[in-house]
DNA sequence: TTTTTGACTTTTTTAGTTTGTAAGTCAAAT
DNA sequence: ATTTGACTTACAAACTAAAAAAGTCAAAAA
């Protein structure tokens, strides 16, 4: 294995690893099999990382980009805010059914510095996205508030807080289980649609 | 330790259990700390209870009747629908404060036929509670909606889920820690008022 | 000079074992 | 009918050994 640039090699092991973590589960992947995989040597990958903990931080950090990016490219050209909330809950369907399968969090489960750093700036990011969209409703006069932000973090805390609503008795689980993704999602859409209407009026 | 009748012994046993939890925490109990604190023998307990989970159990069921019924004294004599909501969380906050300590979820959460009864118990009456308060809501003209019963269970499992708002990483706990409760309590009260301005208007 | 690697050491995980504590039983006593 | 002391059994924490994976480095290759 050898690529042309540093960064495409980096990028190469991310890309195997974000592979092997989709499979199998980031807890079931070792350093070897990211290696064989890539044909390279195992020592090669501490080339490009200082560590394993390293490679699932950067791994954190790609999905993350990849989850907030597609959420804030949802809120480049707002029509209705309503729609546009609606249209984020799907984008994050279609993320999760992607990546749920990888687990990060069982490992990065840790109080660490670096991830709760990371984890943080992501819902700070989608605070802002939501506070921007019901700013526009505002605007717009679709919606009838005086503190866009703080409904943000409210709303996006409530939508949080469903993913564990189809959970039968307190099995609680950081990453989600595909089998109850339709039941949440469809209670966070009539959440935000009673939510919409709460805000309409003062 | 002697008492009149056979349930009054049951009572005491479970009345010296349930203290000694709300101290100690359910997990770090023995049956012989009980039977002390009794000055009974720890077979006395087994004569009352089948084994330690049995009283695990008895316990979980003598304070979810607590947790549910004093909800639902909330909705006695309604008045405001909205103001029944809003006392009902401040029922729960008492309840937490008082028992959030005993931290039974810890040793019951494995989802063991009973235990997932009684809390789906438990919630079907929180549910049917709601529900009669948002009908009376729609009764007095206070809400416009046509499925009350949906509803119940969507703003439930909404409260329910902002317990885990507060918490900074994936910290996640079934037994709530007391530091967040007033932060957790605030957001209640917030989306409270915002569902339910929500439920105003068709 | 930058990147890669095989051979190496160190650390972590796992499976198996022991052991102390608490759960649970029972025949006899009240 | 209820309680109990003396007992056995079961479990969870504390070790241990072996295996597996993480991590290092000097030498080789590009």
């Amino acid at each position: 294995m050898h690529a042309e640039t540093k960064d495409e090699m980096r990028d190469k092991i991310l890309e195997a690893a974000l592979k092997r973590f989709t499979h199998y589960s980031a807890s079931k992947t070792t350093m070897n099999e990211i290696a064989d995989d890539l044909h390279c040597s195992k020592a090669s990958l501490y080339y490009y990382f200082p560590d394993k903990k390293g490679l699932h931080f950067a791994v954190l950090e790609k999905i993350g980009e990849i989850f907030i990016s597609e959420q804030e490219a949802e809120g480049e050209n707002i029509i209705s805010a309503e729609q546009t909330l609606l249209n984020i809950l799907e984008v994050k369907r279609q993320f999760l059914e992607r990546y749920c399968r990888l687990e990060l969090f069982k490992i990065l489960n840790d109080n660490s510095e670096g991830t709760q750093r990371m984890i943080k700036e992501v819902k700070n990011r989608e605070d802002a996205l939501l506070a921007r969209i019901i700013e526009y409703g505002v605007k717009i006069g679709e919606f009838a508030v005086d503190n866009p932000k703080q409904l943000a973090e409210l709303y996006n805390q409530a939508m949080f807080g469903l993913r564990f609503a189809a959970v039968d008795c307190f099995q609680i689980n950081t990453d989600i289980e595909a089998e109850h993704l339709e039941m949440i999602l469809a209670q966070q859409k009539l959440l935000t649609e009673i939510f919409v209407k709460g805000l309409k009026y003062r």
